[in-house]
DNA sequence: ATAAAGGTTCCTGTTACTGGAAGGTCAAGG
DNA sequence: CCTTGACCTTCCAGTAACAGGAACCTTTAT
């Protein structure tokens, strides 16, 4: 199977595939003419790694699911400690975007957004030291 | 004032104030020996600056904001704009994040997570084509 | 004299790709 | 046979916003 079709199936652009082959997810065969050729067995690793990205994993993750994934004798826990801490990550994440959300929208609000050059959001910026909304 | 002072100062790490300098954001005198020597200004700039950045602004948006700063005769809903436009930035975030929080909450929760290999997670990422979850 | 604490520049690495240049290969059409 | 277009190849640069560290100079205190 050629890049194209590859792409085509896994979901994954071209581009991508090439750079998981670079950094070790596959490694495929090559043709006479110096293509690759992917088999079943590269193309399901690649969509398994589609899908795992998509799902917000990093590559490190991903080469320790794969890993876990080609283990017969793995234990469900240690998948489980690596989706585990995946979902603390991004639990923080959102707590954090939650704050920037409620401080940004506070001010966003209290901006009249008309011609005029005053502007809470920028007192808000330029104020060093002094105490914050409420 | 020597970089760091204006660091403890801003509460930015001297690093990024040397970055900020060479991306145009300050321009420090040099005294005698080759240090940087800050003026009130330029400390307020960067005070300015940490603010919007530990509210997720990015450096394009920081541009933005210090030059509308500047701009004694700005409108407000010039900032505005820039404000509700990182604002959806963070909302369109946050939906992204809490779907993949559904999914892999789902997945975490119906994986026991003991010795053996079965496992939902690793099912769910190895599901090629078929549907998903309910 | 020396050592610690600051400052300087410059180079590399981070994340996970993406875009683009320069060039080989293959199938179809005229 | 030639060309056109769609593939494929490699390699290099760029992204965001810094952080780490090397090699070296300056200042201050002991």
């Amino acid at each position: 199977m050629n890049i194209g079709d590859v792409a085509e199936t896994s979901g994954l652009p071209a581009k991508t595939i090439r750079y998981y082959e670079e950094i070790g997810f596959v490694r495929p065969e090559r043709g006479p003419n110096g293509y690759r050729d992917f088999g079943e067995n590269e193309v399901h690793k690649l969509t398994f790694l589609a899908r795992a990205r998509s799902l917000g994993f990093t590559i490190d993750d991903c080469r320790a699911l794969l890993s876990l994934y080609e283990d017969r004798g793995r234990a469900s826990s240690d998948v489980k400690a690596v989706a585990e801490h995946h979902l603390r990550r991004i639990n923080a994440k959102i707590a954090e975007l939650e704050g920037l959300r409620s401080t940004l929208a506070r001010l966003v609000a209290r901006c009249h957004g008309d011609d005029r050059p005053d502007c809470p959001i920028l007192d808000d910026l330029a104020a060093s030291g002094r105490r914050r909304g409420t």
